[in-house]
DNA sequence: CTGTTAGCGCTTTCAC
DNA sequence: GTGAAAGCGCTAACAG
């Protein structure tokens, strides 16, 4: 095949060095010291023959693969894309790979997927696991291979092997109704999901309308996407006459929700305010756009690559961290 | 940090055969035989170890890296997740790992990651290459690096050095513009952005309109986005009275002009229809939902894999082949 | 049919 | 400061 790609050796011979001299110094966190004037030299030359280590070579022999693994349920919800282009962002910056993989949200496959890990193929991994809990991550510790979690519920733990990312999902929510109810809302329904991030959400919900003295009035469906709020809608319309405002669990259950509400004639926001969370893109498409919460995934998911990539250089150290981050209702025309 | 993954020594120790038996045994496209005992034998073994091949010896040794590169502009760009997803159903079953690189449409990103395709890091490329032409593959041709393209112009050459997979946008939109004449239309814009696929496209419409004695009206803006559409149905509404129907060159266009004539009051499809073309998700989620082309990007893009890998295995030989895909109206209630 | 040997390109002792 | 040498785990001649 031919790569004809150009060796250390190369390098060595043309400079008139030996080729442990032109790793040292084109390795500059190496110990041994090379004087100025013959690094600089070697680099000279490494750039006249386009030189580039093989990071099949280094792999082999460092333990180090250069690649980072981003493990989310699912590249084709349109949460995830901002997130994977996150990590790709900071990845890129250090040369390093990033193989995104989807667990379709199956306990079977995140544990695969660290199995994989466990293998070596991986430095370490930035992913979202649904069903994976803290003792799943000792090895990979072990091992060496930082790991952070995003979106996963709030309980840090004593002596955690993992570092994680998380939106207070509770605060966002009572935040939003708040803003509801200020506006003069008192009939304000909240739809979810079941499982997962539901708990959160609805307590958010919860607390702010009894803060307000008002009895909650929560809808729930099987799933977080459009067709559980299409689902939800209906509920609601089955069970009593239209409220004021509806908080959706997420985007896509928001967007199932106005299209029932447009469907039975109702205005939005004049007779009927909505709310998601997420701030996919198709929350500015549809009409009227929705207003919702934006989790900032892109910078979460770069600031936890690049606290993978600081653990790989033993820049940051210590035990895992539970880092909040911040969140920021984005006001469109639905509410 | 120590792996403790079992090597092919540890297997042969274990079976009493040694470690060049196991290589053989276990990489059944050797030439090599051995009796069907022995290699039954050393897959035991193999299994009750945990033995899995590290790929960065086998990458070293042998210049196959098993990954795979999807390149696309740009993963946020709702159409790209599910072509993504094809790539990656693909490569699973025969564990290739893929890396997906975003080029932002830029020619500079895109030819750096043939640069680094050529220096073997990835054993094929699969990708959307705005920017490049037949000459920038041949290189990797000579490598050995198979190619496929997709969403390229179909212009077939001969002795092409890639395989192209292609939707014939022209015929597409000649149907969907024939299909809106049909249901009585006879003022019918065409909206699209500069460049790209915008000369098919409008090829397109244009042929279907001139059959039936109409004549072409085309709004040309900028981005072939959200505010491209918008901005195209402004500029109509500025120069005439409202047309009965509009095309418009993807749906992201589309979605924009749907919001601007909401804005103006006109009710779709009642006064006025829209079609768009790519069927992202966002098209059945906008109100009412919106009539669009299917052009199966997963189904390509997971063809184009098994293209590649057939490719890298010799089961798929000779010349590059330009294909044609199929494409499908998808009825929904804009149109 | 199976084992011995060399070596892919790199990092890392260990001598000098 | 620099070089020689070993070896990461694997495949591919080549012998036997």
């Amino acid at each position: 095949m031919g790569f004809n790609n150009a060796t250390q050796k190369d390098v060595a011979v043309r400079a008139g060095v030996s080729q442990t001299t032109v790793s040292i110094a084109l390795n500059p966190e190496s110990e041994l010291n090379i004087p100025v004037k013959t690094v600089e030299k070697i680099q000279k030359v490494a750039r006249e023959l386009n030189y580039t280590p093989n990071r099949f070579a280094k792999a082999l022999r460092t333990n180090r693969t250069q690649t980072l693994a981003c493990i989310i349920p699912d590249i084709a919800n349109p949460f995830y894309p901002a997130l994977v282009k996150g990590v790709q962002r900071a990845s890129e910056i250090y040369d390093y790979d990033v193989i995104t993989l989807n667990t379709d949200g199956i306990k079977e496959k995140e544990l695969h997927y660290i199995e994989l890990a466990k293998q070596g193929r991986y430095d370490g991994l930035v992913g979202v696991f649904f069903n994976l809990e803290a003792k799943h991550f000792n090895d990979l510790a072990e091992l060496g291979i930082p790991v952070v979690r995003l979106e996963s519920n709030a309980r840090a733990q004593t002596r955690q092997s993992f570092d994680n990312l998380f939106v207070d999902d509770e605060a966002a929510f009572a935040e939003i109704t708040e803003l509801l109810i200020q506006q003069g809302h008192r009939d304000i329904c909240m739809i979810s999901g079941k499982g997962g991030p539901e708990y959160l959400r609805v307590s958010g919900y919860k607390r702010a309308v009894q803060k307000a003295n008002i009895k909650p009035f929560i809808q729930l469906e099987k799933d977080f996407n459009e067709d559980g709020g299409i689902a939800a809608m209906q509920g609601i319309l089955r069970r009593k006459t239209a409220p004021s405002a509806i908080v959706a669990a997420n985007d896509l259950m928001a967007i199932g929700c106005m299209k029932v509400i447009s469907t039975v004639g109702l205005r939005i926001p004049e007779e009927i305010v909505v709310t998601g969370f997420d701030n996919i893109p198709a929350a500015q498409l549809v009409s009227p756009s929705l207003t919702t919460i934006d989790r900032f995934q892109g910078d979460i998911a770069e600031r936890a690559a690049k606290i993978i990539i600081g653990r790989l250089n033993k820049q940051v150290i210590g035990q895992g961290q539970t880092i909040k981050q911040p969140y920021k209702i984005i006001r469109r025309n639905s509410a």
